[in-house]
DNA sequence: CCCGATGTTCGATT
DNA sequence: AAATCGAACATCGG
């Protein structure tokens, strides 16, 4: 479920985590720490203090005073500061306990969970350009486009070229910027369009929480209301915003893909 | 009841 | 190299 602004809303709204200590670590799954089996990831995070909370691409960054560990959400992961364990821990999957309260970790797929990294450059190899980096410039994204042939789509869902996209933003920022979701990407002229698209589409739904769905949650159990705002996403057979002709929904990419045969070329 | 679909990623395969 | 497909898993709707 979380894309870039889901994941941006989940980092701003555990803000508190910051100079907290972890105390302990259970989890109840046993595939919830990628790199590292359940003990070595317990040994390196125990003890340690909390520096900072980031995001890179959906990746959410808590550094430790000794090392960084990091959690991806995958489909319906839900991290969150509480002051107690929930009563309902039908989908708990892990929770951290701090010096005050807890860090939980719900996941209804249990496809998200954990890395821990000794340092930083470890984790770095595996995602591109984030939208708010400062190397994310129109001539790189020019650039990125023309030097190679690519589907649009399957290009910018790509998270070793920009990280933080997903299938919802994907469909509304080429819908935004009139682009069919199989252009190749060597084709596409209106960049500089795209590249503001990308930043404004994302920008307002961090404004707005995030997209959500199902799934999506937030500080225990909030929801953001960016659904109200989609131009294309889930709005098949619906009319097109622009022209009002019928939003088809076609496989590509291997993904559900939302888009307007009319206004998108 | 069964089948397909769901916001993600990875690895195998074409 | 680029693209497709299935798998990881739980739940919901037709």
């Amino acid at each position: 479920m979380p894309e870039l602004p889901e994941v941006q809303t989940v980092v701003n709204s555990i803000a508190k985590l910051k100079d907290k200590k972890v105390l302990s670590f259970e989890s109840f799954h046993p595939k919830i720490t990628y790199n590292l089996d359940h003990d070595s990831f317990v040994n390196n995070i125990v003890g340690k203090n909390v520096i900072s909370i980031g995001r890179k691409g959906k990746y959410i960054l808590i550094s430790l005073n000794i090392g960084l560990m990091v959690c991806h959400l995958r489909m319906t992961g839900q991290l969150f500061l509480s002051d107690k364990l929930p009563d309902d821990k039908k989908h708990m999957r892990a929770f951290f306990k701090l010096n005050k309260g807890y860090l939980i970790y719900n996941d209804i797929r249990k496809f998200g969970g954990f890395y821990f990294f000794s340092k930083m450059k470890y984790f770095n190899y595996k995602v591109g350009v984030d939208p708010f980096e400062k190397k994310f410039t129109l001539d790189w994204l020019k650039k990125g486009l023309s030097s190679k042939s690519r589907i649009i789509k399957y290009l910018l869902l790509d998270q070793k070229f920009i990280c933080g996209l997903g299938n919802i933003y994907v469909d509304e920022i080429l819908w935004l910027t009139k682009i069919h979701p199989e252009k190749k990407s060597d084709k596409v002229k209106n960049t500089s369009q795209l590249f503001k698209n990308i930043i404004l589409v994302l920008d307002k739904s961090i404004k707005h929480h995030g997209t959500t769905i199902i799934n999506f949650t937030f500080d225990n159990m909030k929801t953001g209301d960016f659904r109200n705002e989609l131009k294309v996403y889930g709005r098949e057979g619906k009319p097109c915003f622009r022209c009002k002709s019928s939003i088809v929904r076609k496989k590509i990419a291997g993904r559900s893909t939302h888009f307007c045969k009319k206004c998108q070329k």
